[in-house]
DNA sequence: TTTCTTGCAAAAGCTTTGCACACCG
DNA sequence: CGGTGTGCAAAGCTTTTGCAAGAAA
């Protein structure tokens, strides 16, 4: 598990290697990212940006995301809920989601039955998988109760 | 299996039960649908069903998939794609995909490993599985070579 | 007739893009 | 300075909705 100080050097690395700046705006956009733990929207991490820098606008988030995705340190998520979230990445590694119908909760687990499966599935139908997303949609422990 | 006829008649079942009415435009969305034997965009079957009648308009396919997918012979599905697709679906019965990168490919597999595990999983956690999403993005036997 | 359905166009939502100005190096 | 990045507004896309006219029961 990576603290937020490395992350933040990660993608000043990705940036130089591209020959990006590192604006105001940048840092303070992954910064308000990396504090969270999970999931956020766009629409959420404007928000919190604005509370550092009012002027902040909705095409420098987009942007700033993409870059996080390109470099690794983000995923793009989207459970149909219309809108995409973004997930602080953890070395890249591959993982699945419990996504709960009524009150919109999000849990991760890993499964390596899962995974073995899959890497058996691939390679039966010659396929090379880069990534996958599974997400299995219900009730959660709580909701269930009332549902 | 079912065959075509079926499909229709069961659709007939569910406008009657909704005291929904049989259009000619929702015959003629439907039967084009069923033609197809796996994913289809909205695009695609509004101009299918144009060429039997071109005043036929895209908000009438939306509707119209929309009712299928309430009737359960239809789901939809989102690759990642920008679109929705719409699968013919097969008695309720879920299957998971494999979609190349590069050409687009979607084939659907079934793994009694991976449904096993995901049961395992849920009630590991307590959560109530309704439906599930499992999709390896990858490159195909073919696509494979080249890249 | 009465109610549902359609087609058109406009509206919605989310995301991307063009452009002039600002900023980084 | 030269090239990037930003903010704003406009445009792009897919999907939904309002409404008057048309069709089914």
């Amino acid at each position: 598990m990576q603290n937020v100080q490395d992350k933040l050097l990660i993608f000043e690395d990705f940036l130089k290697k591209r020959q990006l700046r590192r604006s105001r705006q940048r840092t303070i956009i992954m910064e308000e990212f990396f504090k969270n733990d999970h999931h956020i929207s766009v629409e959420q991490l404007l928000l919190r940006s604005r509370k550092r820098d009012a002027r902040i606008g909705f095409a420098t988030v987009y942007r700033t995301l993409k870059l996080l995705v390109a470099s690794g340190l983000a995923h793009e998520r989207d459970f149909n809920t219309g809108r995409k979230l973004y997930e602080n990445a953890e070395l890249g590694e591959n993982h699945d989601h419990l996504v709960c119908l009524k009150c919109g909760a999000v849990k991760e687990f890993r499964s390596h039955d899962i995974n073995a499966a899959q890497s058996s599935i691939a390679k039966s139908h010659d396929f090379k998988i880069v990534s996958y997303r599974h997400e299995l949609y219900g009730f959660c422990k709580s909701c269930k109760k009332i549902n």
